[in-house]
DNA sequence: TCATTAACACGGG
DNA sequence: CCCGTGTTAATGA
């Protein structure tokens, strides 16, 4: 476990730091398509993952989800922080996009930490300011880009976490992540293969060229 | 024009 | 058989 803190961290954190964040945070491990977290759920603390990749989900009132970024190795996310003195209930739903390992900093730490060490205070801001970049990136595709834009942005996003250009997925889980109906995705995804950009099979789906 | 909903057929596991 | 996929028709924004 600290070897993966380490190689994870080791680049923005000082070993003093990590050691501490071995001997205070919660480590957890969650299978691939695991739910981690939704909203309303209370928020233990300053999530810092190690390994896999990790799906964060807007959802509204029929459960219907939209995603708005992932989170890989190496990331952290300050987001779920929300203000230091008020809401401490999550606005998002996190699902394991891979088998996930992180280390969960209680927020007591957070606190004495953002404080006392200067690492830590500038790895949460820039955590911050990674998410809200991803966030704004989000914004962007929704108001910018048509659907095949979006699809497109989607598939290499997804080819980019994942480490493989072989996604197991369906028309279905697609069409929930874009918050659009199945019946565009499966229209997108054949334009998009007799342009020979993808290759569709049953279950997965090849991305040629990204 | 383009997305959505409903409906249906096909076929693989 | 069940589920994922590919398509069509009707409807709506």
């Amino acid at each position: 476990m600290r070897d993966m803190l380490h190689s994870a961290y080791g680049h923005i954190l000082n070993p003093a730091l990590l050691d501490a964040i071995a001997r205070e945070g919660r480590f957890m491990n969650v299978p691939k398509g695991q739910m981690i977290m939704d909203v309303g759920d209370p928020i233990p603390g300053l999530p810092l993952l190690m390994e896999g990749a990790i799906k964060i989900l807007r959802v509204d009132a029929q459960d219907d989800e939209m995603l708005l970024y992932f989170l890989e190795a190496g990331d952290s996310c300050a987001m779920t922080l929300g203000s230091f003195y008020g809401e401490k209930k999550s606005e998002i739903r996190a699902v394991a996009e891979q088998d996930c390992a992180f280390v969960i900093v209680p927020l007591e730490k957070v606190y004495d930490w953002t404080g006392e060490h200067r690492d830590f205070r500038r790895f949460v801001f820039e955590s911050f300011n990674t998410r809200l970049r991803e966030m704004v990136e989000a914004l962007d595709s929704l108001a910018f880009l048509d659907l095949t834009g979006r699809l497109g942005k989607y598939l290499r996003d997804r080819v980019m976490v994942n480490g493989s250009t072989t996604l197991n997925t369906t028309h279905a889980e697609i069409a929930g992540d874009l918050h659009t109906s199945r019946v565009v995705v499966s229209r997108v995804l054949k334009q998009l293969e007799t342009e020979g950009t993808i290759a569709l099979h049953r279950n997965r789906i090849e991305v040629l060229d990204f």
